[in-house]
DNA sequence: TTCCATGCAAAAACTTTGCACATCG
DNA sequence: CGATGTGCAAAGTTTTTGCATGGAA
């Protein structure tokens, strides 16, 4: 099973010149028990026990733990990002009218991702974004008149 | 060939009750001739020929002729929505590290599209989303440590 | 002790809301 | 004339920036 704590916060902060602090461990460690979250949640989610931490910090580590590698963001179409544990890469389907969310195999995009690499050289990042349309309850529904 | 003004606005405004304003057509107008662009720049674009044109009204007739079916908007992960006309309604590619934008093939997603429609019902809106990843010259750039 | 990191406050960017006046029909 | 639409101003959200204090090494 994957390792809750990959072992690693203080050791990626010293390789890279970074200090080891609280904060940055609770951001990081509140990512991993969300499973995702925006800025706001986690700050929240951190608040539960540590009211003191600034939002402003928590803007700021999440900008640094993924360039560190730790996390990554992606976006649901509206609205703000979703940080979640760089192993946590999915593929999401999201209804733009009612907000639903909904895991897909990433396999899926593998021969767009191909397509992509071959004839374009660009580098497909699959879970970043989610794929947009209706789902089966707002498909069905009469155009809102 | 698909005609730049689709005879339609007043026609349109008129069948579902709402009124023919200058600002509405310039919004329209604006869109087209952009291609796409963002609120700001649908105005800035509007500021051009009639500075008195408030951003509220090209917020609020945006969301109106979206309503109508006349321009629809897209998210390329960042930032502000970019708004269209209806029929231009294009499957992109971005980049997330410098933003370049590209256009690809809808057709790349017909398989996938196909899949959430059996097998979850979900009616997958090719044009809403922009696919992220990493273009040829930023993939091939090393990490930026 | 020396910087780096944080908290706080203010600003910035983007969007929405309320209201009085203007305009379409 | 009556209802809808617009401009203006203000407020709401979300995110960023500047700066002095606090904490890690």
């Amino acid at each position: 099973m994957p390792t809750p704590t990959p072992a690693g916060l203080p050791e990626t902060l010293r390789a890279s010149g970074y200090r080891r602090t609280p904060q940055r461990q609770m951001v990081l460690d509140a990512v991993e028990e969300l499973g995702q979250g925006t800025p706001e949640e986690i700050s929240e989610r951190i608040h539960q026990t540590s009211p003191g931490v600034n939002i402003t910090t928590v803007y700021r580590t999440l900008e640094l733990l993924e360039q560190l590698g730790l996390v990554r963001h992606r976006h649901f179409g509206h609205g703000a990002p979703m940080y979640h544990a760089s192993d946590y890469d999915t593929l999401h389907s999201v209804c733009h009218r009612c907000g639903q969310v909904a895991v897909i195999p990433g396999k899926l995009l593998e021969p767009v991702a191909r397509w992509l690499a071959d004839e374009r050289g660009f580098v497909l990042d699959t879970g970043h974004i989610a794929l947009a349309g209706l789902c089966t309850k707002c498909a069905a529904e009469p155009p809102p008149d």
